[in-house]
DNA sequence: GTCTATAGCTAGATAGAC
DNA sequence: GTCTATCTAGCTATAGAC
């Protein structure tokens, strides 16, 4: 092997090495690059992060980042597809640890602990339909809304679910309530941060405010 | 008077007339700068919003804009400035409006329509607190920061009447009973219109929501 | 108070070596 | 798969005429 001890070494410090900031991230170049792109769109916008700045994050220059993706577009797509499967899964999978016979109000309040949850423990990628899903294109939007419109649906049918059970109102248009909800809930991933602990009281609170209102149970006055 | 069939002429048709698309705006050139750039940063977002862009809204050059502002980043301080004054005025007129010995609730109610009134009719100007309040530099949300600052002290004074009056809950942090409060009611400002009538029903089912949740009255299945 | 002209910079994207 | 070098285009802001 004659060229073992040389190309090795040419290929991990070229010219001047830039530093890799997203230490303990995902492994490959490409997941790398997402998560990097995630979390500047999340903190600066999408517009005023540039693909230079996703490069020195990844660790490569911004030139590379062409041949992973098509342009800055479509990492922004795949943000927010990442973001939409974050939520969906971790909805699903609060449903699914539910008892056979759990009431509608139960189901709902465990689809709320999944959003919340979903939501703030994927911030980068969750906030992205918050921050940068009006900023992106109409062709970035337009591949990316099936996967958004199938998680507006299942809102809609926990909804409805839980207005045929007698738990949730019938006079207020379905949309509304579903609009109401979900953006209330979207909301903390600007100021909450779930790393300060005590997440499980939070979301209790959350769920009583949406479910219940912010009134005392005697009080109205 | 040798020049006057001259020079009158000169200034009001220059080398060539950019149109003046704020039709039926304010009066002067500044306060419409100041309309267009709030238009235009909802609608496209602060960084992407260029200076000639809200100079051809106002019918003049980019280079003039700065005749009247020292920049855009004041002109987005000044934005913020009005649309916090818009939601101050409708909430302050909505509790005016109400009976001297209105309760608690009453009060809240009040002051929620007057948000929700104020968002949704200077929507321009008031979601520039969602859309580029994170976007324009540190030195403007400095300058902005007091009058913010006031708004946010207005709704914890009447949460903490709300709450001596026994109407709303005592054993939830109070800060965050405002930030879903306030955050919940902001949401609308992305997908409803005012113009589109029935204000009235809208605003009401929102302050059913807050105040008493989605639940039906005797609905905790 | 508005204009033309332009300085100084940074962006996304591409070409082609290795 | 990553690099260097560069193209084209757009931006904010300033200078100075009128």
């Amino acid at each position: 092997m004659p060229m073992a001890a040389t190309q090795p070494t040419a290929r991990s410090a070229p010219s001047f090495r830039l530093a890799r900031i997203a230490a303990a991230g995902p492994e490959g170049t490409r997941e790398q690059i997402l998560a990097v792109a995630a979390r500047l769109f999340r903190q600066q916008g999408y517009p005023s992060t540039s693909l230079r700045q996703v490069a020195e994050g990844a660790g490569i220059r911004a030139a590379s980042i062409y041949h992973h993706f098509d342009g800055k577009d479509e990492i922004a797509a795949q943000v927010l597809d990442a973001g939409i499967r974050a939520l969906t899964d971790s909805v699903t999978a609060h449903l699914a640890q539910l008892e056979p016979g759990a009431g509608a109000r139960q189901r709902l309040a465990a689809a709320i602990e999944g959003h919340l949850w979903g939501m703030l423990h994927h911030g980068d990628f969750t906030s992205a339909h918050i921050r940068i899903y009006r900023h992106v294109s109409e062709t970035a939007r337009r591949r990316h809304r099936p996967l958004r419109s199938a998680y507006t649906r299942l809102w809609d049918r926990l909804l409805e679910e839980a207005a045929d059970a007698g738990v949730v109102h019938r006079d207020a248009p379905p949309k509304l309530m579903r609009q109401f909800l979900v953006g209330a809930l979207n909301w903390p991933v600007d100021w909450y941060d779930p790393r300060r602990g005590g997440f499980d009281a939070f979301a209790a609170h959350m769920t009583r405010f949406v479910l219940d209102g912010l009134t005392a149970p005697g009080g109205h006055a």
